[in-house]
RNA sequence: GGGGGAAUUCCAGAGCGGUCAAAUGGGGCAGACUGUAAAUCUGUUGUCAACGACUUCGGUGGUUCGAAUCCACCUUCCCCCA
């Protein structure tokens, strides 16, 4: 199976601009593309992977891959999808997050000569001189197709700030840039962008009278049509240090059955024929399915042996005794104690387990924490010092949160 | 440039000058049932040294014994006209 087809059997092409000439470019290795990552945060997250992973799928079919960094949209902020107006970020922050985010891809995708390379659109964009710009392409773009396109067509009613319009040029105008300077001649990016997309197409087109083509990737929707790789606390983080690879995993455990497959052949190198396998299991064995879904996530972003753990630990949490191998923790300072003892209240926020007392206190009320397997049922409970040494004290929040905390 | 309207807790959205920590829905969290799933049902959802106290209703001042509710100014947003 060719790449273009394979990339349609796993459901990640949502829109295309010209399916035949997509197709003989990149099943030919013969596509120079590139993705846009704005830099909106400190890390990448479950969004931006799976757009690496098709980068990488692209590069092994002999494709050459341009990751372009947003340093210069960034100053703009992208409306689309958004109901209201983005925060203006300081100059500062874009810089510091356009650096976290190469350092995170340089672990997914190979750069250097002849292969990927990483651009910044800061390096081009804000040297642009307001008139010389307009006089360049200003002429080019419609504003009444502008004002027809979908991502702005949902903010003409919350209202849309004309720094924001621009967003659309300025990311036409980096396809065009790329399109001369590298030699780039595809687009790809999430399903939202498709009209910045198009105005990227539509610009060269005009300018050079030549062809450039764009794809869109299926944005990952849950069941219930919400994006996927969020959480109530936000966003499933990349970075270890913001989403611990314990909890990364226990993230994929987790989806819903309805969604295992999908997310497979979505994010996972697993062979199609394989899924296709596993779409057979049924009843209660879709367990392992969700298991082996968690390994092979956590082994890419994080690595074979990290996912190795992630599943031992998991296992042994839930089939009973409880390794704590791995893990989320909390040390436990030596002050906190009072009289050799403290309060599992106390515990439960120290651990971040809990936002404050009170909802500490509720948990307990409600019967929903456990300590070292033994159910904490009075809100003044209190644990001796002595129980942190060693593997510590595990804490079970619900079901399925488990933390360790302990002392040195 | 002119006129009109809005800002409430995580979100949406009620809210007579006192009985408002603030209806209702969603979301979140927990319990029961399960397969670490879904659906369903139940409880809960500002903070704290918690039968009480403290801080919240865009901001700043004011009226009042008393303000989310009234007045002034400011900020931001929306709508209509140009």
């Amino acid at each position: 199976m060719q790449i273009y087809e394979e990339l349609k059997a796993r459901g990640l092409l949502a829109q295309v601009t010209d399916e035949a000439e997509i197709r003989e470019l990149v099943n030919n290795g013969k596509a120079v593309f590139y993705i846009g990552f704005d830099p909106t945060a400190d890390s990448l997250h479950v969004g931006h992977f799976m757009a690496l992973c098709l980068m990488k799928r692209m590069q092994i079919a002999g494709n050459r891959p341009i990751a372009l960094i947003g340093g210069g949209t960034g100053m703009i902020g992208d409306p689309s999808g958004r109901s209201d107006m983005r925060s203006m970020m300081t100059v500062d922050i874009i810089e510091r997050n356009c650096a976290c985010f190469k350092r995170q891809m340089e672990r997914f995708i190979e750069f250097g000569e002849g292969k990927a390379r990483m651009v910044n659109n800061a390096d081009w964009l804000l040297k642009l001189n307001y008139i010389e710009l307009l006089r360049e392409v200003g002429a080019c773009f419609s504003v009444n197709n502008m004002l027809r396109a979908e991502c702005y067509k949902q903010r003409m009613e919350k209202g849309l700030s004309f720094l924001e319009f621009n967003y659309m040029i300025m990311q036409a105008y980096d396809f065009y840039h790329m399109y001369r300077t590298l030699g780039c001649n595809m687009q790809f990016g999430g399903d939202d962008q498709w009209s910045n997309m198009l105005a990227g197409t539509e610009l060269i087109r005009r300018k050079l009278g030549k062809d450039a083509y764009a794809m869109t990737i299926t944005l990952l929707l849950n069941s219930e049509g919400k994006k996927m790789g969020k959480t109530a606390k936000g966003a499933v983080w990349l970075d270890p240090d913001k989403t611990t690879p314990f909890d990364f995993y226990q993230y994929w455990r987790n989806v819903e059955d309805a969604d295992v497959l999908k997310c497979m052949r979505m994010l996972t190198f697993l062979p199609l024929d394989r899924i296709e396998e596993i779409s057979r299991w049924d009843g209660s064995r879709i367990n392992e399915a969700k298991e082996l879904l968690a390994v092979e996530l956590t082994t890419l972003v994080h690595g074979a042996e990290e996912a190795e753990k992630c599943r031992e630990t998991a296992r042994s949490l839930f089939s009973g005794a409880g390794s704590a191998e791995h893990m989320p923790s909390t040390e436990v300072p030596a002050a906190q104690f009072e009289g050799g003892k403290i309060s599992v209240i106390r515990l439960l926020t120290l651990c971040g387990l809990c936002p404050s007392n009170g909802e500490a206190r509720r948990l307990i009320q409600q019967g929903g924490v456990t300590a070292n397997g033994v159910k904490v049922a009075d809100i003044a409970a209190a644990l001796d010092q002595d129980d942190f040494k060693g593997e510590g004290v595990i804490l079970k929040k619900g079901k399925k949160v488990f933390h360790r905390a302990f002392t040195l």
